[in-house]
DNA sequence: TATTTGTCTACTTTTTTTATCGTGTATAGA
DNA sequence: TCTATACACGATAAAAAAAGTAGACAAATA
C-alpha cells in the first residue's frame, strides 16, 4: 500500500502538471494545491518542500509566489517518487540498491531462500515501475476498469 | 517492504517444509521453529496460530506435540501469505479485490489518474507473485545475485 | 497425575505515519 | 519603505501500525 502522503504528493504533481499544460501557467500556492489535492495545507507544505529539495518542483516566495513543475512530466518517474516519499521500494532491505541494509541474522545472502524468491519478483516489478512517469498519469481514460475487470 | 513478521512466517514455513521433506518427519515445537527462524518465541506463537487458522499448518498438543505443514509447499502461495500476514497487497485500497475500500475523496474511480497507473502496475505484479509458492523458495541456489547484479 | 506443549486474551513498547504550530525569511506591490 | 502575502524550517503531538511480552488455561502423553 502506498501511503496517504504519497497520494497527496501525486495529486499535487498532477495539479502542477495540469497548470503547466495551460497556455499561461501560473505558480500555484500551497493553498491552491491543497484544495485541488484534498490535502491538509500544513502537511502538504512539507511534501512540497521534499519535492523541491529533490529538484522536481520549484518555488518562489512573496506575493505572486507558489510552486510550479521544474522537470517535465515525462522526466518524473513514479519509482523515484515512491522512493522519495515512501522510502525504499524493495521488498527486503538486502535487495535495495540505494538503501541496502544487511539482514542481521543472515548468514549468507547468496543462498538465502527468501531473498532469492523476492529478488525475482522485485526485478520484474522494477522493470514495470521504472518505466512509468508522471506523463503516463496525465493521459486520462478509464483503463483501470478494463485492467481490473477484464 | 515486507514486515519482520512476514520474514518470520516465511522462515517458519521453510523450517516446516524442510522437516516435512525428511524421511521421518516430526512435528516441530514452537521453540524449535523459533530457534531455526531466529524469531522471538512468544511472537512466533501468534504467527503460527494465524497460519493454523488459515489452514496452512496443523498442530498437536502435549508431549510429542508441535507444528507441521498441512498443505504441500506447491499449494502455499506467496501472495496468500502476504495477504494473510501483512494485509492487502494492492498499492491502493480501491484496487484491492478482497479488501476493497473506496477512497474518501474520490469522485470517480473510472477516471482517477492515480488509480489508473497503479492498476497497470498492480496487474502485472499480481501475475508474478500469484504464480509463486513456497515450493519456489525451497530449491536453493544463488539466483539472487545473478538477478540483481547482471 | 505431572510435565510438556499448544491456545487464547490482554497488554506494552517502539516505530511510523499523519499531521499541526510557531516563527522566520523573501518578495511584490502600494 | 512598509505591509500583506507566501514559502521555509524546525519542533512537537496525536494516532495507527508493527513488534514483542505475559499470564492463565487446555490438551495430550508418559
Amino acid at each position: 500500500m502506498i501511503t496517504q502522503k504519497m497520494k497527496y504528493a501525486l495529486k499535487a504533481l498532477l495539479a502542477l502538471a495540469d497548470e503547466a499544460a495551460r497556455s499561461t501557467p501560473d505558480a500555484l500556492t500551497i493553498e491552491a494545491i491543497a484544495k485541488r489535492a484534498d490535502a491538509p495545507k500544513r502537511f502538504l507544505e512539507h511534501i512540497l518542500l521534499e519535492l523541491r529539495n529533490a529538484g522536481i518542483v520549484t518555488s518562489t516566495r512573496g506575493r505572486t509566489g507558489g510552486y510550479s513543475l521544474l522537470k517535465r512530466p515525462s522526466d518524473i518517474s513514479i519509482s523515484e517518487m515512491l522512493r522519495l516519499i515512501d522510502g525504499p521500494i524493495a521488498p527486503l532491505a538486502c535487495l535495495s540498491r540505494r538503501a541496502y541494509q544487511r539482514c542481521e541474522d543472515c548468514t549468507d545472502e547468496a543462498t538465502c531462500r527468501i531473498r532469492k524468491v523476492f529478488a525475482e519478483v522485485f526485478y520484474t516489478y522494477l522493470l514495470i515501475i521504472d518505466s512509468l512517469t508522471l506523463a503516463d498519469m496525465l493521459q486520462s481514460g478509464a483503463v483501470a476498469d478494463q485492467v481490473m475487470n477484464p
